[in-house]
DNA sequence: GTCTATACGCTGATAGAC
DNA sequence: GTCTATCAGCGTATAGAC
């Protein structure tokens, strides 16, 4: 149900209407800045809905958070489905993410360049969401097929994934020009040298 | 003079102390969920004193966002200073931007995990700035010596240097347990694997 | 469930005495 | 330069009709 972030007209569910205004509002000015009334606006609805549904805007945001994770997630799944080696798993999340910078770039600036613990104070902090387990996992199949060296657990993820997602923030805020994707196969050389087992 | 992320009592100058307190302030709460109200009491000064010497809130946030690159610069100058390769260089800036992440977090977590955009958005992108630049520059200069591969720049310094950020915000977030010096050589060499010139 | 109108607290900012 | 007192506006949240 990957139906945020597509442009969607009018007849679509209220509450999904909010949470499409509602996200694109937040990546555009960050949740701070936007106003209840903002995403009232954008999404034709009343104020009066906007509390029915999620009682108010960190309500919202709680939504958007949980939302937008699964949706990683099942990303994730579908690739654990298509390939088997942890090697070919890691290089496809990858890819899949690069892609979705350009093509759905709400969500992953939502999920990876948004302070949440600034918004949802008591929200587990995402590292400890299943979606990022799950990177550690593919990791840890990576370590047990001899792809990857042995080590630190945290830290070669740190470095695989983590400097996949760095090269995501800095595309965000414009600090690379070029979509990751066009530079993939060298992206993911450097990547893989990194954490690579050698013989 | 970094009197920053000092602990000082009171006899500090005035502008000195709102800066401590916003910085601490900030980078506890968030920049939105700090009131002039809650600066002025933690720094023991008159809210009309903090209008005179910043012209508001954003005018702090500017301050300290100033203030604090320039403390980073003069981090790099001083490691140009005493080391001479550009793979020393880059391996003294990362060691210390570990040691600051433990010593001096609120540095670090205002430089390197705060969205400047949504506080300032009149400011030019930290990855413009003459910090990241210099950054830049080691990563050239270590192409140039052939220690480092030869390819976008842009990409090698995000894996490189992006990679170690990354991190340092993990363990701002609590995702990284052990602090990152106490595994540097370790996750030097995952960085140096990455980006090193091939034989 | 959805809407409009309204209340109320808080925040950034100013005025003016010292 | 520093302070206190105060203001105006906004943003969240609620009440109550439909």
């Amino acid at each position: 149900m990957p139906y945020l972030t597509k442009a969607v007209p009018n007849p679509e569910p209220v509450d999904c209407r909010i949470l499409t205004a509602a996200l694109e509002l937040f990546v555009a000015h960050g949740f701070h800045s936007v106003s209840v009334h903002d995403i009232q606006k954008l999404a034709n609805v009343s104020i009066g809905s906007i509390y029915n549904h999620f009682g108010g805007k960190e309500g919202i945001a709680k939504a958007l958070y949980d939302h937008l994770l699964i949706e990683i997630e099942q990303m994730i799944e579908q690739v654990i489905a298509e390939k088997k080696s942890g090697k070919a798993r890691c290089e496809r999340v990858i890819e899949l993410l690069f892609e979705y910078t350009e093509s759905r770039r709400s969500i992953i600036t939502f999920v990876f360049d948004i302070r949440h613990r600034e918004i949802l104070p008591k929200q587990e902090p995402i590292y400890q969401s299943l979606a990022f387990k799950m990177l550690d996992k593919l990791i840890e199949q990576g370590i047990d097929e001899q792809e990857i060296k042995e080590g630190s657990l945290a830290l070669i993820s740190a470095c695989f994934f983590g400097a996949a997602i760095r090269m995501i923030q800095m595309r965000i805020e414009g600090a690379i020009e070029l979509p990751l994707n066009d530079q993939y196969p060298e992206i993911l050389d450097m990547l893989w040298q990194g954490v690579a087992k050698q013989d």
